[in-house]
DNA sequence: CCTATATACTGAAACGTTACAGATTGTCAC
DNA sequence: GTGACAATCTGTAACGTTTCAGTATATAGG
């Protein structure tokens, strides 16, 4: 008897899988699967043909079967912390990797992690249950227990912010040991003596590039430091506000403020007006910003630009071309703070 | 010749599968597969002690043989656009997307859209995949194409906004109408009479919501409106407040606005500064803001919160719910506003 | 004409899971 | 002792893909 033309009822009902292609290209499934990829033992017009009709058809490989057969997940994971990532950071990283990966076969899931967990947990389950082929995690630490489980496991991964661990991995870091310098010139610039540093938290690793950077130039435009660092950015708003007030009500009280992050910026700002001081006559404030709403806040702020978008995207690049095979190494970038502006009236 | 013990080296590397399970309790996968689900037809021991073995070594079913057998992806797709979305709104709704499906086998893929694409090619790409189990949207409008095509599909998902086509499907609003009538209220309260309105984009659902509470309050309090529709929430920053320095400075100008969103509600009382009129003397706005900045930005800002994390939170509720069998038209949560709150002044 | 080799294609097996259709017991009624 | 029945367990197939180990045909070398 000869071979059953219908060996299931295919086409029609559900989507096309490689058995729809091969019973309409009169091929077998083994080669239809290698004419997709472009194998080299598949004829040239075969190959044109096969793909011709996956086109037609609109043909997409199903992911679970890919992922069975092969453990490729064509996934990417960002992992959050819950509770202290900055607003901004999340929207904008999130739209950055999707640029990237929008024309690729990756998708992007998050994997949130809470305060009351370790932030080593959501990496355990990813590598555990091998849900991503790419990662990439924020809040980084000099010694950073994630990116060392994740290097000894092998998985690709990349970093917002650097580690200091003499490791090598992908990173995208903002230059906040320029913004730092760049802020204090500035300040010093326009006759700021006795200056502050709203820093970001010490376990993270940007805290010391930007308090080195704070200090470096301090001693360079021969400014003094006044210390606040009870408070950083990853403290409340009315922690903040407080802290500021109260060191605004000292007899020796700063006269310029370097502040990391916006939101804490309306903070400082709140606290200094609380102790009935102005905002550039009395002091003046320097802030990192990430989306461009501070000089609507008071036109007397300087700030700097950070972009949470770029960075987005080249920590998707980076992810993606370490499971391409590139050199960790060669998938590091620094992102360089542009000039400190003051307000400029709207056209 | 006896069955051979070890089939395949199976125990000691990879992670553990059914057939580990298996060899472990000497039992056949089938049964072990029915005992982890608490099939009826198990022994009260075996069941137990397959259980107990599964925790132990720390089994996780694997997402792709049970997606490739039963279709079941564990997926809960938040639909975005990339452009206009408010930054404060992506972030809180995924964290309150996160909160819900923390201890369920979800995880949450973000599929984001751009302005130049049809925001039903997600919702297609979604669904020609099968993707996801579940979809959540935004920028609900009233006749939504979206929700429409879901439906007949058959896909479970829930809307961020209500539409108005006469069909059930499970949602989560704000009041809209009421945030409006409160705003409307207030300001009368406090002498306003002549009020502009700052409304979503004309074909977002909760425009008319708003706008309609607006109007009909107005006429309650027997307030004017001074119409404002060449801009809404979607226009950028500077249309917005440009737009509103030319409407301060006319002859019969508003002495009250409402606005439904923060980010524009900077933008407005820019304009109002720039017309060389002051907030809370000249003017008074009532504004919604999904985080506590406003407060900070003018003090004589008043503002009513919504809570975008509980939407998040609302949102994933439904969509489980109806995954998990429940009627649509019993997922349908609405959030009532707060009162209008002035500034207060921090303890 | 036979053998070697390259080219183009193919079936079977496997990834881990669940559904289906049994198979093996033990218990009880008669 | 036999048949019926429930309780408990099991093997096989299938989901869609890729890899392995081929098979069939043509071409060329001797």
């Amino acid at each position: 008897m000869d071979r059953d033309q219908t060996e299931k009822d295919d086409e029609g009902s559900g989507r096309p899988t490689l058995k729809t292609l091969a019973f309409m290209t009169g091929l077998g499934v083994t080669t239809v699967s290698r004419a997709l990829k472009d194998a080299p033992e598949i004829g040239a017009e075969t190959r044109r043909r096969v793909q011709l009709v996956a086109k037609q058809i609109g043909y997409r490989p199903n992911r679970a079967g890919v992922r069975l057969r092969t453990g490729k997940t064509n996934v990417i994971s960002l992992v959050l912390n819950t509770e202290r990532e900055i607003m901004s950071f999340v929207s904008d990283i999130i739209y950055g990797v999707s640029e990237v990966i929008a024309d690729t076969p990756y998708h992007l899931i998050v994997t949130p992690y809470s305060r009351s967990q370790d932030p080593l947990d959501p990496i355990r389950y990813l590598l555990e249950t091998g849900s991503a082929d790419g990662v990439i995690i924020s809040r980084t630490q000099p010694n950073d227990p994630r990116a060392r489980y994740m290097l000894e496991r092998g998985i690709p991964f990349a970093t917002h912010g650097r580690t200091d661990m003499g490791l090598i991995h992908p990173y995208h870091d903002f230059d906040n040991y320029a913004f730092a310098t760049e802020a204090v010139r500035h300040l010093a610039g326009i006759g700021r003596r006795r200056l502050a540093l709203l820093a970001p938290p010490v376990e993270l690793t940007y805290h010391s590039h930007t308090l080195n950077g704070f200090t470096d130039a301090l001693s360079e435009v021969g400014a003094s430091e006044i210390p606040f660092n009870t408070v950083s950015v990853d403290h409340s708003i009315d922690q903040i506000r407080m802290r500021t007030a109260q060191l605004m009500r000292r007899d020796v009280r700063p006269d310029g403020f370097v502040s990391s992050a916006a939101a804490a910026t309306l903070a400082i700002v709140a606290g200094i007006e609380d102790a009935g001081l102005k905002l550039g006559r009395d002091v003046d404030v320097v802030s990192k910003q990430s989306s461009d709403l501070l000089h609507l806040f008071r036109r007397e702020l300087l700030v700097v630009n950070e972009n949470f978008r770029l960075a987005g995207a080249e920590l998707a690049r980076s992810v993606l071309g370490w499971i391409g095979g590139a050199a960790p190494g060669s998938l590091q970038s620094l992102s360089m703070p542009g000039e400190v502006v003051a307000y400029r009236r709207p056209d």
